[in-house]
DNA sequence: GGTTGGCACTCTATAGAGGAGAGTGCTAAC
DNA sequence: GTTAGCACTCTCCTCTATAGAGTGCCAACC
């Protein structure tokens, strides 16, 4: 019996596989160990609870499903939530009235790119009953148009930095009080002559320049100053993207009975509210990379052993590109979870493509 | 028996007073049922326990103190946090040393009031080890510095305004493809000539004029739909605030005992994802109002039934007003909650005077 | 009159026992 | 390869008993 390898071991034979779909399916809805006995009874299977009892264990040995205890049915497993995913469900796209509502709401929203991050959020989640979440876009080098200077009260200017896809970065600036409005937009318009149309970086190497201007010019101490604000402002936007991650809908994930003890709730909150996992994630994130689903103990962090990630990628290729995606949990209703955040990521293509054509 | 007023109803005398302040002191270190003999013990009273009984019995008949059961220890009732809020502790100043950290935390961030309040949430959250929660600070009649038209691709432009306070809000506009970047300027300035200095509801007003300029004039056109974007921005931008509202340390929330059962600590998270409450907060926030407590069911949503809030109002009067605050247990650690709101409410007053001046 | 010790009473929390139920794994027969 | 039968295991629920904490009341005391 221990010799020769094992039989199982080898691809799953069709009724294997549909009796692990039926495993997962009934799981997914009922959050109970799924028992032989059930399985016969629901899914009008043509054989015994014997025979399917054989054939769990099968998949047991196979790691796709687990035994909570000797007499409960079964549970899926990480492995097994993974081989439904790739190969048994089918994924269901988000229904027409669905998607004519999500559309309406983004039609609802004002053109101002910084805020379509939180509705994809907030839409995710409605539509799959789960948490949803998004980042803004990153802008990856982005590129600087132009500089304004504007004066705020007396001793106060705003310095505005417009970057190319239309999001804009603002800080304030603190000014001599002899400062006229001439000389503020004297030193714009110096600003705008040497560092417009230049990426971060390039601006870096630019305002060096001004280091070695006469030190008694009122207007160039004004473009230095300003000049090293916007650096620090753009670096500082450059980490800021997974920092603003935004989630909406954790009330449906805490509904979930695998959550009804205070502490497991407690890791999933400790996991959203440290991002470093998802910084990480949001670092391997490209557009044309397509959905991805990160289920139970593949994310990493031990806090979020028990949810399930789906993300999806927007933006533009080798400009700014975010993510939107469901956390839920790892018994999540992945054909539904899938085809939402494929059409909401698609929008928020949609979105951002419009924005630079 | 029954006739007479209750000698008890009187004000209660200084012994009395320590007892109350006693058991309230030791529930909000302790979590537990406070009885009559640990009171004696662990606050050496120069009485017996049978004396401190008949007073939490008087206690309890003044409705400051409550009886989970016949054979507990005695529980404070809202009454009596608000009793002893109001008079029996000692406000609690942030320490000196946590002054500082705080004070350097401020000072690390970019000079952009968008994101103080944020840090506002994480520092109190963090010295509270409550949650701690910050709205934006609302402009109330917010008046228009200015308008800015900028060209981004062929077909966008960013239409951005530039409010009195420093704050500035963005939009984008398609363009009719003709549209040269000489047209937009002129836009512009017609736009500032008539509306810069104005509030929104003037705005509204002025705008009526472009209506009745002519149709086939394509700056008008622009203008106007300039203009009309604009105001819809303002009145999105007036009703954001709380919407914006931001908490950090929901974790520590969570870790606290009475909320261990995942349903009551659902219906905090309910209530802080519904913003109606904190929106009718905020009407009622002024600069000169101060501090503000609210102690369990004081807080209407039957949501809140378990948790105080400690409010900060912080802003100009007449121009921009926000809150800072912490959320936690009814049990909640009042003298340092309000000494650390206290603080951090005037720090972000200073920084919003240093906006003005 | 306020204070105290004593005491009966109440209620919770905890542990253990017993029984029902669900589901398995194995085996022998088909 | 499939099936019926059956012993076995483990959870979950309920019931009971017990220990312990704390109260409320009363009669005695200062």
């Amino acid at each position: 019996m221990s010799r020769g390898i094992r039989r199982s071991s080898g691809p799953l034979d069709q009724r294997a596989q549909a009796i692990l779909r039926a495993v997962i399916e009934e799981y997914i809805t009922s959050a109970v160990p799924v028992g032989s006995q059930m399985l016969v009874e629901r899914y009008r299977l043509q054989v015994s609870s014997a025979t399917v009892r054989a054939i769990l264990a099968e998949l047991e040995t196979e790691g796709l499903l687990s035994h909570p205890h000797t007499s409960a049915g079964r549970v899926p497993t990480d492995a097994g939530y993974r081989f439904y995913v790739e190969g048994l469900m089918g994924e269901v796209p988000l229904s027409p009235i669905e998607q004519l509502t999500i559309r309406h709401q983004f039609g609802q929203v004002e053109f101002a790119s910084d805020q379509w991050f939180r509705l994809a959020a907030t839409t995710l989640a409605a539509a799959t009953r789960s948490a949803g979440i998004a980042t803004p876009a990153k802008p990856r080098a982005a590129q600087i148009r132009r500089f304004e200077l504007i004066m705020i009260g007396d001793r106060m200017a705003s310095l505005i930095i417009v970057l190319n896809e239309g999001t804009l970065k603002q800080t304030l600036l603190t000014l001599d009080p002899a400062t006229t409005e001439k000389e503020l937009e004297e030193a714009a318009r110096r600003l705008n002559a040497s560092c417009a149309g230049r990426s971060a970086a390039d601006v870096a190497e630019h305002l060096r320049w001004f280091d070695q201007a006469p030190p008694d010019d009122a207007v160039f101490a004004l473009v230095r100053r300003a000049g090293d604000r916007a650096l620090r402002l753009l670096r500082e936007f450059d980490a800021a993207s997974v920092e603003q991650l935004f989630s909406d809908g954790l009330l449906n994930v805490m509904a979930a009975p695998e959550f009804a003890s205070s502490e497991k709730l407690r890791r999933v909150f400790e996991a959203l509210e440290n991002r470093t996992y998802f910084a990480e994630l949001f670092d391997t994130v490209t557009v044309d990379g397509g959905l991805r689903v990160y289920i139970g103990r593949e994310n990493r962090p031990d806090e979020m052993a028990d949810v399930s990630l789906v993300l999806g990628p927007y933006g533009r290729p080798g400009s700014a590109v975010g993510f939107v995606g469901v956390l839920g949990p790892t018994r999540l209703r992945y054909p539904q979870a899938i085809g939402t955040v494929r059409f909401v990521s698609g929008l928020m293509n949609d979105l951002v493509d419009h924005l630079y054509t």
